[in-house]
RNA sequence: GAUUCAGUAGCUCAGCUGGUAGAGCACAUCCCUUUUAAGGAUGGGGUCCUGGGUUCGAAACCCAGCUGGAUCACCA
């Protein structure tokens, strides 16, 4: 029987399946297929004096297909790239049975499909690099039609752009869209040379609890879930910061942990509810240090992607050579507005607010203000990767004292293409004074700034057993594959950014249709019409129904037996 | 959350001032022994996002909703 939600395509795909199958070919075999190369090997390989490539096995999606008569080209794209392929029909059926190239591969078989190939390498008389086959193996049959991107020049022709199919079907994305694999495995490379340069000082990457019955080490608000047996709230965790400082003072000098936070904020092309931060922490450094640490290292990862510290990033080329530009907090303001506020008391800053347009309200305190000035005058025009460093104490009760100025903190954030890349501190590690802190953002809580952050005890108790001084490194991993991806949107750099849930039709089963008294080769009809559920039938028009009904029968030639209009008056009472 | 744009075949997109739903690729059938996004011929394929309204008549106009994009606000 038809089933009326499959498209054409869709039909044939499993008729083919049925028709593989009748000819005893397994469309899913277990047995594995040994692969003994790639298209990219042999593409960078092969050489025509060598005659190398002589025996190769390897598997793939067929991509496109060129039949002529009894000889075709198709392309082969297995995780590397694509490579042609040449099908002779008595190679690949030496013997008088000729169908397994007449009727598996002409007609059977489809763009999608995943295919193993034996045979050797050689060049056309056109002159592309190619694989004779000598022996084909089905490996996966694929029942849903690809999407069909084709590309000569560079230029992409009938492309697969929608976003919301790319992010929701991300797979296809990937089969269709080389791009797309290219940044995500740049994506990885990256960690890969964090990973790299911090193993190679010997700081130990650990892994710190993503549920937390406190959450902190941030600003911001929480995703809430419950425990059952514990029957307690847990908290997906915003940062790890407090956790990897437990383990400074259990006595590691040096831990690393890339961390997937979770934040139950606003999405946009920069923000995803859940992100990776990585963050390092180190015992007996201080903020000056880990400046210098985050430019190494940024450096690094430029050339380890690149092989040169300067990154094309939309209009701009951005330059991670060392040394980056430092300017305090006071002096970029200072810098791009011309005005000092480095002595200035709160109404003063209210003042200099109005007087730039930046916007204000009255329950900004100073820091918030500073901060509030520098996000709108300078944020924007920092393009090369800059430390911005000295902030206000309001902001940041995590930070430690600056050790000569007032009323700020150790603290430095990098900026580059006009986003913070990373924030870090020399490490608050006296705990009167953290206690203090705590209290303060206590405060701000009671006053309904749902970001404030909460008393953490068990963290209190940690430090007054003793924190060695440290220097702590939050760097945004998404943000930084951003920029070395030249991507413009948070989702190009995520596998499966976070989307709406897809909304499915509820149907009710067949079941209910067939107390009704609908003939079971009516149910997927009536359905189709749009009756999903038994209750949509009550009491609607019985003459439409039967005339929508007869009308698809007749149209999609399912061959059924008309139902009488008597009967169809019945299904609808 | 606000503003704005979009949703038509498996994919990419046309569709004028409201008058029977179109193209390319893909798919099917036939022909063809080396093609380079594209060999030839023929053909099938649609809940025009959903629901209301206006109208003799709506893919198009109006209202509401759904989904996504862009911009803005909060946040990294």
């Amino acid at each position: 029987m038809i089933n009326l939600d499959l498209s054409e395509q869709e039909i044939i795909r499993r008729n083919s399946l049925e028709e593989i199958k009748k000819l005893g070919i397994d469309p899913y075999p277990a047995k594995e297929f040994k692969v003994n190369v790639t298209s990219s090997e042999i593409k960078e390989n092969y050489d025509v004096a060598k005659n190398n490539y002589q025996k190769v096995s390897i598997a793939g999606r067929i991509m496109s297909r060129r039949i002529m008569g009894s000889a075709s080209f198709a392309e082969l794209q297995d995780d590397k790239g694509r490579i042609q392929i040449y099908l002779k029909r008595d190679d690949i059926c030496p013997d008088e049975d000729k169908t397994l190239y007449n009727t598996v591969f002409k007609k059977l078989l489809d763009i999608g499909d995943i295919i193993g190939l034996e045979g050797f390498v050689f060049i056309t008389k056109v002159g592309e690099l190619s694989i004779h086959v000598q022996k084909l193996t089905i490996l996966s049959k694929t029942i849903r039609p690809l999407p069909i991107v084709k590309e000569k020049n560079g230029e992409i022709y009938d492309g697969f752009n929608d976003p919301e199919q790319r992010y929701r079907q991300r797979y296809v994305d990937l089969i269709v869209n080389p791009a797309v694999k290219k940044t995500f495995v740049q994506r990885t490379k990256l960690m890969n040379s964090i990973r790299e340069y911090l193993n190679s000082r010997e700081y130990l990457e650990v892994e710190t609890p993503i549920l937390q019955p406190i959450y902190g080490g941030a600003a911001a608000r929480p995703f809430k879930t419950h425990h059952n047996s514990l029957n307690t709230d847990l908290y997906l965790r915003i940062a790890n910061e407090l956790y990897l400082k437990r383990l400074i003072v259990g006595g590691f000098d040096g831990v690393y942990e890339f961390s997937k936070d979770f934040r139950n904020e606003g999405m946009d092309r920069f923000h995803n509810p859940e992100f990776t931060q990585m963050e390092l922490y180190v015992a007996y450094k201080d903020y000056n240090w880990m400046m210098n640490t985050v430019e190494e290292m940024v450096e690094k990862i430029a050339i380890d992607l690149h092989g040169t510290t300067e990154v094309k990033v939309g209009e701009n080329i951005i330059n991670f050579k060392r040394p980056w530009k430092r300017f305090t907090m006071f002096e970029v303001i200072e810098h791009f507005t011309g005005i000092d506020i480095s002595e200035m008391d709160e109404k003063q800053l209210l003042e200099t607010a109005e007087k730039l347009k930046v916007p204000f309200d009255e329950t900004m305190g100073k820091g918030k203000l500073i901060d509030e000035i520098f996000g709108e005058t300078c944020e924007a025009k920092l393009i090369q990767p800059t430390f911005i460093t000295d902030y206000p104490i309001e902001m940041s009760p995590l930070a430690k004292k600056h050790r000569s100025k007032d009323g700020l903190v150790e603290r430095f954030e990098a900026i580059c293409n006009s986003k913070e890349l990373c924030n870090a501190y020399s490490e608050l590690n006296d705990p009167i004074d953290q206690r203090n802190r705590f209290e303060q953002q206590l405060l701000l809580g009671k006053r309904g700034d749902e970001e404030a952050m909460i008393l953490d005890e068990d963290f209190l108790r940690a430090i007054e057993f003793g924190m060695p001084p440290t220097s702590g490194l939050g760097i945004g991993i998404d943000r930084l594959a951003m920029i070395m991806t030249n991507s413009n949107s948070i989702q190009d750099v995520l596998f499966f950014p976070q989307m709406r849930p897809e909304k499915k039709d509820i149907k009710d089963s067949v079941d209910k249709f067939l107390e009704l008294g609908i003939p079971q080769e009516w149910v997927s009809v009536v359905q189709k019409v749009g009756f999903l559920t038994v209750k949509d039938l009550k009491g609607i028009n019985s003459n439409k129904l039967h005339q929508q009904l007869c009308g698809m029968n007749k149209k999609h030639k399912l061959g059924l037996k008309n139902p009488l209009i008597d009967e169809v008056k019945t299904w609808v009472e």
